[in-house]
DNA sequence: AGATAATTTCAACACTTGTTGAATTGTGCT
DNA sequence: AGCACAATTCAACAAGTGTTGAAATTATCT
């Protein structure tokens, strides 16, 4: 678990995540971040060289910890699952619940995190850029594990459930509240546990359909 | 049909349709837009006022055009449907097949459109500001249409289903180029076709599993 | 053709941007 | 204490920002 340090340094990095996330790379000024965190401009500059290692820095920091979460419940998942593969729905789980309960974590600075990794998911800049390097190996364990669940699937079908999957679990990321409005408050995007309660048997059903339903 | 005139006030909106829809909002200049458009720069601001101004005109600019069309394949699909409700599944198609003809224009305007809603559908900042004034309307229109066809279903189910819907649709719109990547050449984000025939029977199964399958 | 209005350019404004080098303060070590 | 080094601030830079008013050009109409 990152540590929520007081450091100016951990400052700087704690609102360049939150701004980042919520006006994007470019909606973000060293000076609004300096100042968010109570510190001078040329201070982020001294630790983190340029804006773009800034940006580089906030990406990088959590990384590691959540992939080895989410990696870490796929093993488990497997592991319960005896000589048999994990169910399709045991898989997406262990896809998605790591990610609700670091938002549900106090430190706010996880939900900002996966606000900014909803951000460069969905942009055609930054996307291509940022995303590869940090989640592909991962992604290529579920989709492997996703496979045998479903050995009858077409590998194309395997990703394009996957691309679904992925979309509407960004929009949870986001944070838009947009869910809040048109529901009239029925849902709440906060409501992380909802969301994923919802999302996992909605996305299982949604492979098995696409990918042909074997037992799994 | 929003038709493709060749003055400098449709160059202007043109290129910064597809610039806001690259870089987002902070990430685009005047003076790229009217650099792009092969214009002076003081040219936008006579013709749309400040720049929010402008990001408004082209997000405004076909919207009727696609909820117009939206709209009328939602009748057309309750008129074949007659006196019984339409299928969760023709549901979602008149809401999907729509967007895919947009992108599949030649006119590449549309294309990037999307990806401008995309952009900011997922974004925690634009989302509430612009999404509700558009789109809200419409997506009424749809989710009174799932509740008729699944009224067993809890009101709070047909939303969280409709956000996981909205989610996947929004990465497609995004054009990120990930899936690409991810599946080796499998898949291509620009092989709209093959995104929603995917997309629908996806979505269909998930809404039924989490609302409760009657015969719709 | 000539008058009027719409369009387009030019030049400039006040302000903000990221970044840096020098100066200052703080920390740890012996 | 004194020294080395990290952390932090200050001041300033050149470049880029949105916006505007006046001038110049083009279109429109009688």
């Amino acid at each position: 678990m990152t540590q929520c340090k007081n450091t100016k340094r951990d400052r700087i990095l704690n609102t360049a995540e939150e701004l980042f996330a919520l006006h994007g790379y470019d909606g973000v000024t060293m000076r609004k971040i300096a100042s968010g965190a109570s510190v001078d401009v040329a201070l982020a500059s001294y630790h983190f060289g340029k804006k773009l290692d800034l940006f580089n820095a906030v990406f990088d920091r959590r990384a590691e910890s959540l992939n080895g979460a989410r990696l870490t419940a796929l093993r488990l998942c497997q592991k319960d699952a005896g000589k048999r593969e994990p169910t399709v729905e045991k898989i997406i789980e262990a896809f998605l619940r790591p990610l609700e309960l670091a938002q549900e974590t106090a430190d706010p600075g996880w939900k900002n995190y996966l606000s900014l990794i909803a951000y460069v998911n969905n942009s055609p800049y930054w996307g291509p850029l940022m995303m590869s390097k940090i989640f592909d190996e991962l992604v290529g364990e579920f989709i492997a594990a996703l496979k045998r669940a479903l050995p009858q699937a077409r590998e194309e079908d395997i990703y394009w459930c996957y691309h679904n999957l992925s979309g509407a679990l960004t929009l949870t990321l986001a944070q838009t509240g947009r869910i809040d409005k048109l529901s009239g408050g029925k849902c709440l995007s906060s409501d992380f546990r909802a969301a994923y309660d919802h999302m996992i048997p909605f996305m299982a059903a949604g492979f098995r359909q696409v990918c042909g339903s074997g037992q799994n």
